[in-house]
DNA sequence: GGGTCTCGAATTTTT
DNA sequence: TTCGAGACCC
C-alpha cells in the first residue's frame, strides 16, 4: 500500500488517505482524479474498511466499470467486487427493487427511457384533450423532468402557486394535470422514467427513516466522482446518506460543469464548504496530460468566468506546439484540413489514427468530417447519435420482453401489440385504455379479459386480444424455465418479428436483422456470464434489469485505430494526444441559445475548456467563413471565445489572400460583412491557397475543386455531379472489407440522392447490396 | 388498419 | 437538409 500511495503526488495522496470526515477535491483537468479515487478506496479497504461500507457513485457506467477495473488490479479482484460502484441511476434502482415495494412498485418495476417517457406524455396530452400545438411533448416531458430533478412531485406542485403561474403564461394552465395523470400512469405500469429512480429513492429515505438508516448504516464512506454535475435530487440522496458519518468524499471540477440544461448545479460544488463546514479541501492542480501551451491557453481562457473556484492549473510537460487557429472557407473545407492534417500528421511523425479526436458542438456537423475521412480512406468511429438499445428493432424486442417481465409496462405493451400486424389498431387501443383508465388497471388487464368483460369491442378482435394475452403468457412460462437467451430466441421467433425482418430485403432491412442476431449474441454473453459467477442469474428479469440502464455508447470498442468523432459533451473525461476543436463559431459555439444570459454563456466556455483541455500534445481550432445548417448558407464569424485564447500561444492559419488581417477579430470585420458574400465565393481561389499553406504531402485521394456556384458541402456538390463523395473510391472489380461479411469484389455502384449503394459479391457471404453511408467499408489493397 | 405524402422543427443529453 | 409525426387516402 505505501508502495502504491507513493506513486502519487502530495495532494493526490493527502486527497487519497484523509478518510474521516468529508472531504472535497477540485482536481483540475488532467489531475489525476481517477487515481485518488482508486488509491482512495484502496486505502480504506487496506485500513480495514469493509469494502460493503464503500459506496462510489459516478454518472457513466464507462467511469464506474473503469474505476472497477483499477481498483481490482490494487486490491484482490474479490475484495473490489463487494464495493457498490455503479451510476446514480444503476445504484438507486438496485436499492428500489429491493425497497420499492414500500412505495407500491413492484421489485420488477420497469425503466422507462426518454423515449418511453415521451410517448407516455403524448398519451396523456391526448386524452386529456388539450392542444397539442402548445402542449408539446417534449417541452412538457422536460418540464416534468425538471421538476422531478427539483423534488416538485405533483401534490407539491398543486401547492406552488409560482409554478402554475409560470406554466399559465406559457399558455400551459393544465400542466399539472399532465403532470399528475403521468405519474399515475407509470405508477399503474409499475415502471419509473430516469428521474424517477432519484425521485422515488428521495421519496423512500424521506417516508422510511428505517430505510434511509439502513443504508446510512451500510454506506459509511461515500465517493461521489463529477460531483459538479449532480442535480439536486442527487445532491439530497447523498446528503441524506452521508449525514450519518459525514465521510463523504466529493470529486469534481466546477470549471468541467457542462450539464446545467440536464438539471446539474453547479451550486452544488461551490457550496459543498457551506453544507460541511469542516470540510477539508484538496486541490489537484498539476496537469499531467497536455503541454504547457495547452494548459495555459485553457487557464486564460477559464479565467473570463466570474463564478468559479480558484484553482491554479499548472503542468511540468513541455511547451509544446502551438496552437494552431484554422480558418477554412466552407465546412466542407474544413473537413478537408481536419483530414488532410490528420493524414499529414500519420504519415509524418507516426501518429496512429487513434491519436486523433474531432470533437464539436453538435452531432450535425459530423457530416463534413465524415466525407473527408471516408474520400480518404481514413478509418473513424463516430460517437453518439443512436445507441445499439435505442434503436427500433431492438426496442421492439426488448418490448415484448419488458412485457413478458411486468405485464403491466404498458408502453411495452403499445409498441407490439400490432407488431407484426394482429389486426388491433388505433381504435381498439384507445378503448382498451379507457376502460383501462375507468377502471384504474394497467392496459393489459383489458387486454387479457378483453372477451370477458364489456369494452364495446367487436367479438373477432376481442379474441385476438386474448390470442396475444395467451402468447405473452406463454412466453411468462418459458421465461421461468429457460435462461434469457433461450426464452428471447423463442420470442424473436415465435412472434413473428424475426420473420417480418427477414422479408425486408433493402440494406436497411438487411442491418436490423442483424442487429437482431447482435442482440442474441448479447444475451447469449449475458448468460455465459452469469453462470461463471456463483450468484450469477441468467434469468429474462436480470437480463432486463441490466439493460435497462445501460444505454451506454461505448460498446464496440474494436483493435482497428480509428479516428474518434464525438460532441464534446462526450468527449468529458477522455483524452487523446491530437484534438480538433471544430466549427468555433458565434451562434454555433457558444450556441446560439447560450449567448443571452451570462450563466449560460460561461457553461459554453467551460464546454470549450473542455474540450481544449482534452489535448495531450497538439489542439487544432478551427471555424469556416460559410456553413450550411438547417439548409441554408449561412455567413459565420469567428468565435468570440477564441478572442479569449492569448496570442503567443497560437498559430494562425488564414487562406493566403486575407493574411495579412490579422485574426480573430479583425476576420470578423473583413469577412462578417453579409452584403458581400461574393467575396469569398471565388472558392476556388481561396481552395488553391489554402492547400498551398498546407504541409506538403499527396492527398490520397482526389480532390475537387468546386466552382464558385456550387459551395455546398461536398456530399450534396458531388450528388449533384452524378458522383456521390462515396463512390469515387468505389468501382466494380474494387476489393472491399466488410465488418461482418468480410472480403468481397464489388460489382455494381449505384448513385442515389442518400448517398448510393453498391453490389458487392462477398467470398463467403454471397452478394449483397449494401447502403454506402451504413456499410463501413474499407478498401482491400 | 395500413401505406404514402406533406409539413414543420431542428443544442448539448452521462441515465 | 434531414428526420419524424401526423394527415390523408385506400
Amino acid at each position: 500500500m505505501e508502495g502504491l500511495l507513493s506513486g502519487l503526488n502530495s495532494a493526490q495522496r493527502k486527497a487519497a488517505e484523509h478518510i474521516k470526515g468529508p472531504v472535497m477535491v477540485i482536481a483540475g483537468a488532467g489531475s489525476g482524479k481517477t487515481r485518488v479515487l482508486t488509491y482512495r478506496i484502496a486505502h480504506l479497504l487496506a485500513n480495514g474498511v469493509d469494502a460493503f461500507q464503500i459506496l462510489a457513485l459516478t454518472f457513466t457506467n464507462k467511469a464506474a466499470r473503469e474505476m472497477k477495473e483499477r481498483i481490482s488490479k490494487v486490491v484482490s479482484p474479490d475484495e473490489a467486487k463487494n464495493v457498490w460502484m455503479g451510476t446514480f441511476h444503476s445504484i438507486f434502482a438496485r436499492i428500489l427493487r429491493v425497497e420499492g415495494s414500500r412505495l407500491g412498485f413492484p421489485s420488477n418495476f420497469t425503466i422507462y427511457d426518454t423515449e418511453d417517457a415521451q410517448k407516455v406524455v403524448a398519451n396523456v396530452i391526448k386524452e386529456l384533450n388539450l392542444d397539442k400545438e402548445i402542449y408539446k411533448t417534449k417541452s412538457v416531458a422536460s418540464r416534468i423532468s425538471a421538476y422531478k430533478n427539483n423534488l416538485i412531485t405533483p401534490k407539491t406542485y398543486a401547492a406552488r402557486a409560482d409554478l402554475q403561474e409560470q406554466d399559465a403564461s406559457a399558455r400551459m394552465p393544465k400542466l399539472g394535470d399532465v403532470y399528475s395523470q403521468y405519474m399515475e400512469r407509470c405508477f399503474r405500469a409499475g415502471a419509473m422514467d430516469f428521474d424517477d429512480l432519484l425521485l422515488k429513492t428521495n421519496e423512500l429515505f424521506a417516508r422510511f427513516p428505517d430505510a434511509l438508516a439502513k443504508y446510512q448504516e451500510r454506506f459509511r464512506y461515500l465517493l461521489v466522482d463529477e460531483y459538479q454535475d449532480t442535480n439536486h435530487a442527487q445532491y439530497l440522496i447523498v446528503k441524506a446518506l452521508a449525514s450519518r458519518f459525514e465521510n463523504i468524499c466529493v470529486v469534481g471540477d466546477d470549471a468541467q460543469s457542462i450539464y446545467s440544461f440536464r438539471g446539474a448545479n453547479i451550486r452544488n460544488i461551490l457550496n459543498f464548504q457551506n453544507d460541511y463546514p469542516d470540510a477539508a479541501l484538496y486541490k489537484l492542480e498539476q496537469n499531467y496530460r497536455s503541454t504547457k501551451r495547452i494548459v495555459s491557453a485553457a487557464n486564460t481562457l477559464i479565467s473570463h468566468n466570474k463564478e468559479q473556484l480558484q484553482k491554479d492549473v499548472w503542468t511540468e510537460n513541455p511547451l509544446g506546439e502551438k496552437i494552431v487557429v484554422h480558418q477554412s472557407v466552407s465546412d466542407s473545407d474544413e473537413g478537408q484540413y481536419v483530414a488532410q492534417t490528420t493524414w499529414d500528421l500519420v504519415h509524418r511523425e507516426q501518429h496512429h489514427y487513434s491519436d486523433f479526436a474531432i470533437l464539436y458542438r453538435t452531432n450535425a456537423q459530423s457530416r463534413s468530417f465524415e466525407d473527408a475521412l471516408r474520400r480518404r480512406n481514413i478509418p473513424y468511429q463516430i460517437y453518439g447519435g443512436l445507441s445499439f438499445y435505442q434503436r427500433k428493432e431492438i426496442k421492439d424486442v426488448l418490448a415484448y420482453v419488458r412485457l413478458t417481465v411486468n405485464a403491466g409496462d404498458e408502453e411495452a405493451l403499445r409498441r407490439v401489440i400490432n407488431l407484426p400486424g394482429r389486426g388491433i389498431g388505433e381504435t381498439t387501443l384507445a378503448r382498451l385504455t379507457i376502460v383501462a383508465n375507468e377502471k384504474k388497471v394497467p392496459v393489459w388487464e383489458a387486454v387479457r379479459n378483453a372477451t370477458s368483460w364489456d369494452l364495446g369491442i367487436n367479438r373477432p378482435t376481442s379474441e385476438r386480444l386474448e390470442a396475444f394475452a395467451d402468447l405473452i403468457d406463454s412466453y411468462r412460462i418459458i421465461a421461468s424455465q429457460q435462461d434469457a437467451f433461450g426464452t428471447v430466441e423463442h420470442i424473436v421467433r415465435s412472434s413473428g418479428l424475426v420473420k417480418l425482418l427477414a422479408e425486408d430485403k433493402s440494406p436497411e432491412g438487411i442491418s436490423r436483422y442483424e442487429n437482431i442476431q447482435e442482440l442474441l449474441n448479447g444475451i447469449k454473453d449475458f448468460v455465459e456470464q452469469q453462470s461463471q459467477t456463483e450468484d450469477g442469474n441468467p434469468s429474462l428479469g436480470a437480463f432486463l434489469q441490466d439493460v435497462a440502464l445501460f444505454t451506454d455508447r461505448d460498446e464496440q470498442e474494436s483493435n482497428e485505430p480509428k479516428v474518434t468523432l464525438m460532441t464534446i459533451h462526450l468527449a468529458k473525461g477522455l483524452e487523446f494526444p491530437v484534438v480538433f476543436v471544430v466549427g468555433l463559431e458565434d451562434s454555433l459555439f457558444p450556441s446560439m441559445m447560450a449567448m443571452n444570459s451570462r450563466s449560460d454563456l460561461e457553461e459554453e466556455r467551460r464546454l470549450f475548456y473542455v474540450a481544449l483541455t482534452r489535448a495531450e500534445q497538439r489542439a487544432y481550432l478551427t471555424h469556416a467563413r460559410v456553413r450550411y445548417r438547417w439548409g441554408k448558407l449561412m455567413d459565420c464569424e469567428p468565435s468570440r471565445f477564441l478572442d479569449e485564447l492569448d496570442d503567443e500561444h497560437l498559430d494562425v492559419h488564414l487562406p493566403e489572400v486575407v493574411k495579412n488581417y490579422g485574426v480573430p477579430r479583425e476576420l470578423r470585420d473583413a469577412f462578417g460583412d453579409p452584403d458581400q458574400p461574393q467575396t469569398f465565393r471565388g472558392g476556388g481561389a481561396f481552395n488553391r491557397s489554402g492547400s498551398a499553406s498546407k504541409p506538403a504531402g499527396p492527398p490520397p485521394a482526389p480532390i475537387r475543386f468546386r466552382k464558385p456556384e456550387n459551395l455546398k458541402p461536398l456530399g450534396q456538390a458531388s450528388a449533384a455531379s452524378g458522383i456521390p463523395a462515396n463512390e469515387l473510391i468505389l468501382s466494380p472489380g474494387v476489393r472491399v472489407l466488410h465488418d461482418r461479411f468480410g472480403a468481397g469484389t464489388v460489382t455494381e455502384v449505384e448513385s442515389a440522392a442518400d448517398g448510393g449503394k453498391a453490389t458487392i459479391k462477398f467470398d463467403n457471404a454471397g452478394e449483397k447490396k449494401l447502403l454506402l453511408k451504413f456499410a463501413k467499408l474499407q478498401l482491400l489493397a
